[in-house]
Formats: structure tokens, C-alpha cells, sequence
DNA sequence: ACCATTACTCCAACAGATACAGTAAAAGAG
DNA sequence: CTCTTTTACTGTATCTGTTGGAGTAATGGT
């Protein structure tokens, strides 16, 4: 299990990384999430749907209901193409915060 | 540059690998931070100085003075064994957040 | 004598995450 | 056909770490 505190900084690249395959809503994500990581990072509900709105408001995701043949009404997200732009932004910036870090524990006096 | 919010869950992790090698104070730490970095990471003095608090108060991190034969007197912050066993559980916890971040990244349906 | 560098401290504000509580429709179990 | 569980959220108050901005003061260099 890793901490929130660790995956704070990725929330964000994450929520875009799946939306970036379908669209896809709040309950299914977060289940999604729990999956991939093998049960290893459970984003809090409460976490994922303010992050929602968040994305929303900066753009990068936009929502729309719609009803379904069976279920619930869900409000569903799709990326924008803003956010598209940003989610590449951001895996770059992931890369390069991998590379930072590492350069830290695997060499700390910098030589 | 990567921004303070991809770094804000590892400054900890950043300041026990530094402190690891040996002891230090805050502006060294920060030159040092920013030469390691190649410039693509500045703590800023305050998240650093706070966070020496932090540290300190959970018993990470011990300070003492030491007056120097010249420069101005520094406050110079060492590991504790406390400090050490959280600095390597640290690592493999963000071994592991590669790992899921990654997993997101190159595989996203998980499958 | 003056300015840059070194080495900090303090405080108010902010953003994102969290705990905790609550709502309500739909599906499944007996 | 009722009861429980699952699905799919919303709201609010609080916490933690980071930030911006200001300020202090000793030392070193020109």
C-alpha cells in the first residue's frame, strides 16, 4: 500500500490516464484505480469526485449525464482537448520527476 | 522544471537522502538540492525550513549548533536510527509508487 | 563604506486531501 | 415483497504541507 501523501502529486495524471482510453464516471474509476494498482492505492471517494470538479472547472475534463439501459443515472467525464495537451505535459513532468528522485537515492552527492 | 506538486510528497524523502550521506543546514541543503537537480528543482526556503520542524518534531532529524571558524553559526540537522529506518522505508515506498504510476502510464485498462 | 551572500524566522493564505455524515436509486437475496 | 447491499454520488469542516512576502542579521567581497 503506498500513502496518499506519495500519490497526491498524481491524482490528477491518473484520472487522465484512464479517461484518456473511455469515458468513464466516479464509481467505476475508483474501482478501476483499485485494480490496477492490485488493491496497492485506493484514491478516497471524496478525493476523486472534488477532483472532478476541479478538472472541470480548469477545463481539462467536461462532464454530461446520461441514463442508462440499467443502473443508476451517471454523470460521466471525457477529456478535453486541453486536458489532452495537459496529460501529455504531465507525463513528461512524471518522467522527470522519476529521474530527479532517482538521482537522489541512487547518487546523493550529485558526482 | 518540475513543479512543487509532483515533488511535494518526497521532500522528505529528498532531505533523509541528503542527510544520509552527512549532516547538513538549510542553505547547503538547498544548493545542493538545486545542483542534483540540474536546476530542475528549487525547495523553496521556507518548505525547507518548515519541514526540518516537522521533521524534528517526529524524531527524524536532530539539530545541534556548531560555531564555525568562519561563516555565520549554522544549525546543522543529522539522522536519527529513527530517521533512518523511515528514510528506507520511504525508498521502497516510492519504488512501489514507480511501479502503480507506471502500470497507469504504459498499461491503462490493466490488463 | 556598501552591496551581495549567507542563514535563517515569522505569518497569513491557499490548495488538495481527509474524516465523517448523509442521500437515494437500483440490484440482489430471502 | 421486503430487506440489505451495492452503486453513485454530495456537503462540510478540518488538517497538512507549501507558498508569498516580509523581515533580520552576520559575514564576505569590492
Amino acid at each position: 500500500m503506498v500513502s496518499s501523501d506519495s500519490m497526491r502529486g498524481f491524482n490528477d495524471l491518473i484520472i487522465l490516464s484512464l479517461l484518456d482510453t473511455e469515458d468513464s464516471y466516479g464509481y467505476k474509476l475508483s474501482n478501476q484505480i483499485k485494480k490496477i494498482s492490485k488493491g496497492n492505492y485506493v484514491m478516497k471517494e471524496t478525493t476523486l469526485y472534488s477532483a472532478f470538479n476541479r478538472l472541470e472547472k480548469k477545463n481539462w475534463i467536461a462532464s454530461y449525464k446520461r441514463d442508462e439501459t440499467f443502473g443508476k443515472p451517471r454523470t460521466y467525464y471525457r477529456m478535453t482537448s486541453l486536458g489532452r495537451e495537459i496529460y501529455h505535459t504531465k507525463k513528461k513532468e512524471w518522467q522527470e520527476t522519476q529521474l530527479i528522485i532517482n538521482t537522489f537515492l541512487e547518487n546523493p552527492k550529485g558526482e
